[in-house]
DNA sequence: TAAATTAGATGATTGCTATCATCTATCCGT
DNA sequence: ACGGATAGATGATAGCAATCATCTAATTTA
């Protein structure tokens, strides 16, 4: 069952997807080859025909993962008027959402830890991708120099991080999941002036 | 080898002081019960005479962990002066001490979706922690109303957690990481007023 | 169009982990 | 002190996951 090349590098994709999803939704550890296959329509022997190993796949899925919410992130600051750019940025990401599904969401606040555990390829792409979202965020924030920019964003990314894994442990109280999203947006804002 | 019920009792808060320290520091997924065992200087056989399961092992360590935890911060605010309570909470959160020790330091930050996603009694263990931090918390804030109180508490957690989140996520460039707890610091002190 | 190549399927294999059965040496109640 | 109970050791089992060898059908390419 030979296809050519366009569609192997669909199908590529495809798998970096579900993986992505998968490993966001379950963790890293709990998220196995054969079943990333399987939820893509494939058995898991290709597998090795698109990836070195597991890990490969996992930082692939991590840096594909920090892309997607770059891109979407960089729709909606260019949607908003340029006064509310940052507000827009804090609004979506401390939804109700975001937060119910984290398999579609940022990486930093599901896999944080265990990408960063992980060490090799997925930290690095850990890593770069919330290098990158900080840098989002600083050009966004209005302050006189670069470096504070970029501090605020730090404090800025704090927050979000915190105030969205706060609202998903507290989940089982629907109002008070509510208020701590409220709470973080409200502190995020503040934070950015 | 039977040992007395005191020393049955000192065996296992052993036990559940390892776990806790691996599971913090290598996650919920990649500590294995015979791996606990051994590092408490037991072999694996003996584990079922004091837990029923790993899932229970695992939601005993979370317990203990936030136990030992709120402890140590009841002890700084004892210590510290009426009006710099909160602050001494923050400054303690916030160090590179706690960065760069997740084994001993706060669930939240090292397994915080690993266990939400655990279900079961891990979860439960996850969110009663978490609900009684936020209480320590909202009891050293200054505000009008008790709700006002755990309004601030919410946003206050949210930035020390996400802080330290991304402290870490920094460690590779030690001045980044070291300016990220410190802004994070700092915006936590601006929430708290 | 025929030969060489290869995406993906099938089916081992290897290694690890949770759990349990059994054993034994010691403690505790009598 | 003595007999039943049990903490912890030894060893087995069962299941799962990553990786790889091999097979096949289809696509390139010459």
């Amino acid at each position: 069952m030979r296809r050519s090349a366009e569609e192997k590098a669909e199908t590529r994709r495809q798998i970096v997807r579900t993986a992505g999803r998968m490993i966001r939704g379950r963790g890293l550890a709990d998220t196995g080859v054969a079943e990333v296959m399987a939820e893509t329509g494939l058995t898991h022997g290709g597998f090795y025909r698109h990836f070195d190993s597991k890990e490969a796949l996992a930082a692939a899925a991590v840096e594909a993962a920090f892309a997607h919410m770059r891109a979407r992130l960089e729709a909606i600051t260019a949607k908003a008027p340029p006064g509310k750019r940052l507000e827009a940025l804090i609004e979506t990401y401390l939804t109700e959402a975001h937060r119910d599904q984290p398999e579609l969401g940022c990486v930093m606040a599901s896999v944080g830890m265990e990408a960063q555990r992980a060490g090799g390829v997925v930290q690095a792409a850990y890593e770069g991708g919330i290098a990158r979202l900080l840098a989002l965020f600083a050009a966004q924030i209005e302050a006189p120099t670069r470096q504070q920019q970029k501090d605020r964003a730090d404090a800025v990314l704090s927050v979000l991080v915190g105030g969205l894994l706060l609202a998903r442990a507290l989940q089982h109280d629907p109002v008070q999941s509510r208020r701590a999203l409220r709470n973080a947006r409200a502190a995020a804002l503040a934070i950015a002036q």
